[in-house]
DNA sequence: GTAATTGCAAAGGATTTGCAACAGT
DNA sequence: ACTGTTGCAAATCCTTTGCAATTAC
């Protein structure tokens, strides 16, 4: 992981001690392209023979979110995922499969040109967004998955 | 309130009981305009003289979702928020103010278009999307308010 | 009357925090 | 040595669930 440096950098410039726990933390974030769940970050350790508490993980985690190496995410499943932003698209939206879970990153300079037109438009001051897409992989469509309706029992027009 | 009766049809026709505590979560949802938090209901509800457990508020909520008459938001607060869909754009996007928390709506057919066209292009098949842009509301930046930096101390391209 | 709901309290899952033992500078 | 970290367990927060008493139909 060429990376972890990058994060040691940080540590220091903040004074901040540079700990082994740490560098493996950063290590499996840094070694994923996968959105990574604190949970999954914790048994990749484990599968490394390393056994770190899940306190040190989170807050690990908050340095890496804070060094801006590292992205938090929270796609509603009711706890976080973590990617690092190393040779990422800067500005990625995500393409969220409701059947079978794939995450897609996406970049689309005119989705950010309009977004940022419309909220202007509006008289708001962009900062940053967050931009998901629920539906059908291609991979679940070709196998012939179907979205299913949730919760559309009773829309408001037939009311 | 005149919406209240909507709910009363869609638990008729679910064959569920309609009750007072339904009834009364539905008015105060449907009397606000606002993203109201499960809290906020509660304190409504304690407002009107009315004490109803916090089980049934979520219970009854869910059904609110089903329904198809209120959205659930999750906006990153640790907790859920919701809003009534009536007189409301069908498809509508937020502008969250990071320093006073004002939510606003706006829509936009041009950034649906966008959304889908980018979607399609990846062969993905889009249901439902969630755009949220956080930045400073009109009001804010008239009141000389800046937005912080949270978490840039230390951008990828500076290490 | 029967079946479903209510409300309380307990359980649940993710995240945070307090604190004694320990590691980094 | 001194300061900050680790790891465990307890605490916290939002949400769900079990169950006896109550209400809707």
């Amino acid at each position: 992981m060429p990376f972890v440096h990058l994060f040691r950098r940080y540590l220091r410039d903040q004074g901040l001690p540079v700990t082994q726990q740490r560098e493996l933390i950063a290590e499996v974030v840094f070694a994923s392209s996968d959105h990574l769940s604190v949970e999954e970050i914790e048994e990749q350790l484990r599968a490394r023979g390393e056994r770190i508490g899940k306190a040190t993980i989170y807050r690990t985690l908050e340095m890496l979110v804070k060094s801006g190496l590292v992205a938090e995410h929270d796609f509603g499943e009711g706890f976080k995922r973590y990617e690092h932003l190393f040779g990422q698209m800067p500005v990625h939206e995500h393409l969220i499969c409701t059947e079978c879970g794939k995450v897609t990153e996406i970049q689309s300079p005119e989705l950010v040109r309009v977004q940022e037109e419309v909220a202007s438009r509006h008289g708001f001051q962009a900062a940053r967004h967050r931009l998901e897409i629920y539906g059908l992989c291609a991979a679940c469509q070709a196998a012939g998955r179907k979205l299913e309706w949730e919760g559309l029992t009773c829309p408001i027009e037939t009311l």
